[in-house]
DNA sequence: AGCTGCTATGACACCGATGTCATGACTTCG
DNA sequence: CGAAGTCATGACATCGGTGTCATAGCAGCT
């Protein structure tokens, strides 16, 4: 590979001319610069980051660690792909200002971390994120480096910067939206009460029906889905005949995701009910492939997994640049409801939320 | 950031030995060792790749060009989400093999692909994967580089190493299982013609239907899927009366991806037909979060994305080791049908192929 | 004793860029 | 016309490791 002494060589002049002409960090004579130009694209250039490196101590590189695109291997991932997005979102920004991914993979044992961090601080990166697939507490052990650490969908202890997605507020306008268009009576199957994001959704739901003044009734609230292999649908066959037989039954069924969803829809028309006319259906995600492909489309609510990414990647930035935005605890992120025809007004509203 | 010197000091050894005891590439004495490795992590020591990278000419890093983590931002993604499974598979061969995987996304326009080639040239890559976000030929502009290059769910017109899924193959073994089963009016909805994988797999509908005696009906096969905005699912509306209507119409009826699928439940169940008494359906892609959440869970072949990307990086890794493994052309790579309760058997075979 | 061979270690150059400083040619101004 | 300032360029050191070669100490053999 051709060096900036080649470059030199075959142009006459030396390569700090050639450096000069790279960074145009001054002058060059016109001609000059010409016949390096000339010189560079006849020897297929290519200056080396490493050497580069050496000098500014700058790398370019940021460090992204993640169970992203292994975890769907396990047959039991609790939620879908958000943390593609994420990654998707802190790409975007990350190439916008010239820096470069490097990404390492758990692969599903968090036991290789440290490993994967070594192998990061080596290249130098400027910043690490450590996105997570499903909203959680961490330990993360930064392996004792002075270098930003950003983290996305999870939070530890010790009051890293964090990005999470706002579960609570979420449900919370789902739920208001359903009940401004009329309804009333609302179920809500829930995921494994394990989950963080089950705990702080529940709480959204019982907010909002609190908010409108609407009493909360336990046997409308039923947990669905065990992040366990042997439940293959049973629980929330169950959970659906319960809430069904009760006296006042529900008019419309919150999903804990659109998946869970999607099984609904196969159940409800098992029994002979239709959706929307006898009984509304919502999810939550937003699982495109899902919500926007199923009949009728599903109403649920977008965790912003791609805003989430983006702000990381700034905040990483702004660490870089060492703007001390003390974050002292997690940054929440919220997303917007997306109503579609899965799910009937009961009223004559005029005009919803429609963002 | 300490540097071998400053470890070399405090051990009062010289550099040299204590980049011996790194790389154990000559003998230390035990005491030295001991003395070395303890002012090592006494300062925090992490070697720096960009100094070593610049003797020995190895950056250990893997550079992958891919639409994959931003493809999904547009309306009219082709078919899911396969590159995410291929990278997937990709990083893990990497991973086990000791790269570091840098990655940039064209963000939907290929005419970022030079200015990101040319970064991670600048990063002396060893060897460049490119992932495309469906089966398509490409043209590839690989800056001049004697770089290995590797492509993925694409090809070139210049015999460039490529991995590609056996369209053809996966359709013909759908549908020859289909056939074994007992079904002989197998109608088929296929996707866009204009893709490559479409025409691919209409050859393996045919010919699973030659082999076994059964002649071809073109009423049987009609394009449901156009790759434009305006196509919000009548194209499969009509598709789908279209076969219904026929003087024999179909037992079973295979559709172009999982998708597609999806809404055909819809559509079928909306004309008071049941899956699969009245009529089976059948997959492309096994896209699990549908295949298996669908009732009943859906028949369909998987195209081996994971597969695919391990094998890419197999040959990767054979190039940068100067294995002239020449390939002369694409790589054909098939995955296995998955038989679930969306199609029934008409005759009573005793086994069929279930792996 | 003298030679060979092995172990443990250090001195020094080098990889490919860039920062610092020096230099020569030329312009501008008092 | 000489001093000061700008422009264009080059010499050289330096970043943090590693490859090459030299060297000192010591055991084993003849």
């Amino acid at each position: 590979m051709a060096t900036i002494y080649d470059v030199a060589k075959a142009a006459s002049v030396s390569p700090k001319t050639v450096s000069r002409v790279l960074n145009g960090d001054a002058p060059v004579g016109r001609e000059t610069r010409k016949a390096v130009e000339a010189a560079m694209s006849e020897l297929g250039y290519v200056p080396s980051n490493a050497a580069r490196m050496m000098r500014s101590n700058r790398s370019g590189l940021i460090g992204l660690v993640t169970g992203a695109l292994s975890h769907k291997l396990e047959p039991m991932e609790p939620t879908g792909l958000p943390d593609l997005y994420i990654v998707q979102g802190i790409q975007k920004v990350m190439a916008d200002s010239g820096k470069t991914l490097i990404i390492a993979d758990t692969g599903g044992t968090s036991a290789k971390v440290p490993q994967l961090v070594r192998t990061f601080l080596q290249h130098r990166v400027e910043a690490l994120i450590y996105v997570a697939d499903y909203h959680q507490q961490v330990t993360l052990d930064t392996g004792a480096g002075n270098c930003p650490v950003v983290l996305v969908n999870c939070f530890d202890a010790d009051g890293t910067p964090a990005i999470l997605p706002d579960d609570e507020r979420c449900q919370f306008d789902l739920v208001t939206d359903l009940i401004r268009s009329g309804h009333e009576r609302i179920a809500y199957l829930t995921l494994d009460p394990a989950m963080v994001a089950t705990e702080l959704r529940s709480r959204g739901y019982r907010a909002a029906l609190e908010a409108a003044g609407i009493p909360y009734e336990g046997a409308l609230e039923i947990m669905a889905r065990k992040n366990v292999e042997d439940d293959d649908g049973r629980l929330l066959q169950r959970a659906l005949d319960s809430v069904l037989a009760l006296d006042g039954p529900p008019t419309v069924i919150c999903c804990g995701n659109d998946e869970m969803a999607l099984r609904l829809y196969g159940l409800i028309r098992s029994r002979g009910l239709r959706i929307p006319e006898d009984v509304s259906v919502a999810g939550f995600d937003n699982y495109r492939a899902i919500a926007e492909t199923l009949y009728p489309p599903l109403t649920t609510v977008e965790l912003p997994y791609l805003a989430m990414g983006q702000r990381a990647a700034e905040i990483a930035l702004g660490m870089i640049k060492g703007e001390d935005e003390q974050l002292a605890g997690p940054e929440m992120v919220q997303g917007p409801v997306h109503w579609r025809s899965s799910v009937t007004a009961l009223n004559s509203v005029t005009k919803l939320r429609s963002n």
